[in-house]
DNA sequence: CGCCGGAGACAA
DNA sequence: TGTCTCCGGCGT
């Protein structure tokens, strides 16, 4: 029973054995809480979905709190129409994740509730029953020899992955598609069937043997199942090809085997696959994946056998930081120093930093490993925040490639296929290696340029330019997405002399197929791999040995292994050299580790080369002569004279609108707002605009906060932002709070 | 006279 | 953010 006082102090009886009043996270951009009288039948807890009136709508909430007193007057309370689940969908533990979050990156509750919800459970209708279908070999099934098909590969794939998983797999964790499964259900190789109805956790037994160990990896594995059932954060630093991810299958063998769950992290969707065979080569333990290829129903599949503990590994983008764990064990962060780990619109919340903070609070190890760390996470070791384990080897001893600065200077323009460099691909194809060549950016010329009279093609909605797609016969605009027929003759004075002026992978594409015509050439970018699977084919390619010559943006540079390339470059490092963002340095060097780490292999020695206007720039240097620890080193110098990440705190406040005024008066009133409030070791810088100031038609302008610590920061947004949520302008322009910002455009 | 788009208010 | 209301412009 509840009880309350009255003014003379007397204790009265409310008559009621339950509280009355729910306190509601609603998906709308307020940062108000809301409050509703409770339905009178169901048994209320926080973390319960509950489906309230808001407006003239019916929105799905999440109960915050039960209280049994509301500020609202009573006539404007609502009651809560109904509490569609018997139990939270969210337990109290990442019910305190999230708020912290929500908190932390000062962003509204009910939208930050609502991203860890799969979008089944963000709607009024009741979700689909959970999939109970799953697949296994029959008898006949068990008998086929999966390279005999070599013809068919999925039903290979098919086979491989029932045969190690006797329990049967439901089809979103089989590779291939729904006729393919239902041509081997003719065969009589695979059948259907029902799984129970509680699914508990499924035995753990090893698929495979572990790999032998060397000492450092040994070593790495001892310290982290020695933490097991206690928090404490490990930075992995293991240089690529040593061995990473024997270490994260070793750690976690234990704890499968105690029926604990395995969260891990990845960047991005493309790094998932390898991961996700690697592990379910190794163990028999069901895995659920989470990444944004997975329609909504496959989503809420994955996400129930995470919490329900069916799943022992569930691997995931970003977002699958908010999983419900029902026994968690351990969280691995893969790629740790990568950006797209920070989400970068919306609730801008870093998955890598939650998951240090998860699980701390649920008293687990967290290892992130990484070939380059971040400049953070090495500071965290630095003051002892995290623990550093280092794999110094690459395993089978093959020695990490030197890198060569090849200097553009000089050499003939309009080719960033310089002669050393083509003599270079030409020894190593001869050789029996293959090479990669990584250019980040795509398209055919990033200018088209009237050769009369100056013309060049613009975006209509960004100030910027169009990139030539010449195949298509496009000009595309790479920061809107906007595209059109490129001109033949110039709009300005008709001259029919357009040039287009600078290189891009499509380009280089074709002057290599010139230059090589007896080999494949392999273009792996965002135009070559929309279509779904064509990655995949790609990379297949590639690792075949088919093409020889591999050519590609960013994605080509993440995770993927090539075991036969010897030769790998990077045809412009200037951008990275130079740039008004302060990260940019890290990245390229992280970029030109991660490049230089496809190269080589211990009975094939590799090479690097990078091409540079500036071959005399430090960074490089660095790289040359202590590789990435000595340029992490010299970089956190800088970043502390210069007070930014990781020895200060900042957040930008950003704004945009159709008009460019908007933006900047808002924030101009934004800034004054703030003043008062400034400790003196908060520094306030703009309102500038953003460095291309018009995207999608719409202007954007900044405001950037600076402090020397994350509290004094976090005190001053506390009180700002609700100021700011009452201002006039506020809802003329978009705007948004960027706690830890990784990306300062 | 009625329809449409834009602006502003509001959400318990 | 989604929805409702109000108001002015404009077409019929």
């Amino acid at each position: 029973m509840s009880r309350t006082v009255d003014r003379t102090g007397e204790k009265i009886l409310i008559m009621a054995d339950k509280p009355q009043i729910l306190e509601v996270a609603v998906p709308s951009p307020l940062f108000r809480r809301f409050d509703y009288r409770a339905p009178d039948d169901a048994p209320v807890k926080p973390g319960m979905r509950v489906i309230v009136p808001f407006g003239s709508r019916k929105v799905v909430g999440v109960v915050l709190a039960l209280r049994d007193h509301s500020d609202v007057p009573p006539a404007r309370l609502k009651t809560a129409d109904a509490l569609p689940d018997r139990a939270p969908v969210l337990d109290a533990e990442l019910m305190q994740l999230l708020k912290w979050a929500a908190h932390y990156y000062h962003h509204p509750i009910g939208e930050a509730l609502a991203t860890a919800l799969p979008v089944l459970l963000r709607k009024p209708e009741p979700p689909p029953v959970p999939d109970r279908q799953r697949w296994r070999l029959t008898e006949a099934g068990c008998k086929q020899l999966p390279d005999r098909l070599k013809r068919a590969v999925r039903q290979a794939q098919v086979l491989v992955e029932l045969a190690s998983h006797p329990q049967g797999l439901p089809r979103a964790a089989l590779p291939a598609a729904r006729s393919v499964l239902t041509a081997m259900e003719e065969k009589g190789w695979i059948e259907r069937f029902e799984t129970s109805d509680a699914p508990g956790p499924t035995p753990h037994a090893l698929n495979t043997e572990p790999h032998p160990l060397n000492t450092a990896q040994r070593q790495a594995v001892e310290s982290i199942s020695a933490s097991a059932g206690q928090y404490n954060a490990f930075l992995l630093e293991g240089v690529t090809g040593s061995g990473k991810t024997e270490v994260y299958l070793q750690a976690i063998t234990p704890l499968l085997e105690a029926g604990q769950q395995i969260l891990v992290l990845v960047p991005e969707i493309g790094l998932t696959p390898q991961l996700v065979e690697r592990f379910s080569t190794r163990f028999a333990a069901d895995i659920a994946v989470l990444h944004s290829g997975l329609n909504d129903r496959e989503r809420l599949d994955a996400w129930r056998a995470a919490a329900s503990g069916q799943a022992g590994i569930i691997i995931g983008t970003r977002s699958a930081i908010f999983t419900p764990l029902a026994r968690p064990g351990l969280i691995v962060v893969d790629e740790e120093h990568d950006a797209s780990l920070k989400q970068q619109d919306g609730f801008r919340y870093s998955a890598r930093d939650l998951a240090v903070w998860r699980a701390r609070q649920l008293d687990i190890p967290v290892v992130l490993g990484t070939a380059t760390p971040s400049l953070e996470s090495l500071f965290n070791v630095q003051q002892k925040r995290y623990r550093k384990l280092h794999l110094p080897e690459r395993a089978g001893s093959a020695a990490t490639p030197p890198l060569k600065i090849l200097d553009l200077r000089g050499q003939p323009m309009r080719s960033l296929l310089s002669t050393s460099l083509l003599e270079a691909i030409r020894e190593h194809l001869k050789n029996h290696g293959q090479v990669l060549l990584f250019l980040n950016r795509r398209g055919y010329a990033p200018v088209l340029l009237c050769h009369n009279c100056g013309w060049i093609a613009e975006c209509r909605r960004c100030d910027a330019r169009m990139t030539l797609h010449h195949r298509s016969g496009e000009l595309r605009c790479h920061h809107c997405g906007s595209q059109r027929r490129a001109e033949t003759d110039c709009p300005t004075c008709g001259n029919d002399d357009l040039l287009a002026v600078g290189e891009g992978t499509e380009r280089i594409e074709q002057a290599l197929q010139a230059y090589f015509p007896d080999e494949t050439v392999l273009r792996i970018d965002r135009d070559t791999t929309r279509r779904k699977g064509s990655l995949e084919a790609a990379l297949a390619d590639a690792q075949s040995g088919r093409a020889r010559i591999l050519l590609g943006t960013q994605m080509l540079a993440k995770g993927h292994h090539f075991p036969n390339v010897t030769l790998a470059a990077i045809l412009d490092a200037d951008q990275g050299l130079f740039s008004a963002d302060f990260r940019a340095s890290e990245r390229m060097a992280q970029l030109i580790v991660q490049v230089a780490g496809r190269a080589g292999r211990a009975d094939k020695p590799g090479e690097v080369v990078i091409q540079t206007h500036f071959p005399e720039h430090p960074l490089l240097h660095q790289l040359i002569a202590g590789g990435y620890p000595a340029f992490a080193e010299a970089a956190l110098k800088e970043r502390q004279q210069a007070l930014l990440p990781p020895f200060a705190s900042l957040a930008l406040l950003r704004a945009e609108a159709t008009r460019a005024d908007f933006p900047r008066d808002f924030l101009q009133q934004a800034r004054e707002l703030a003043e008062p409030l400034c400790a003196e070791n908060v520094q306030l810088w703009g309102p500038v605009a953003a460095p291309m100031e018009r995207r999608a038609g719409r202007y954007r302008a900044q405001l950037m906060l600076q402090a020397d610590n994350r509290a004094d920061l976090q005190r001053l947004l506390k009180h700002w932002v609700p100021l700011l949520e009452r201002e006039k302008l506020a809802r003329k322009v978009r705007w948004s709070i960027d706690v830890d910002p990784v990306d300062m455009y």
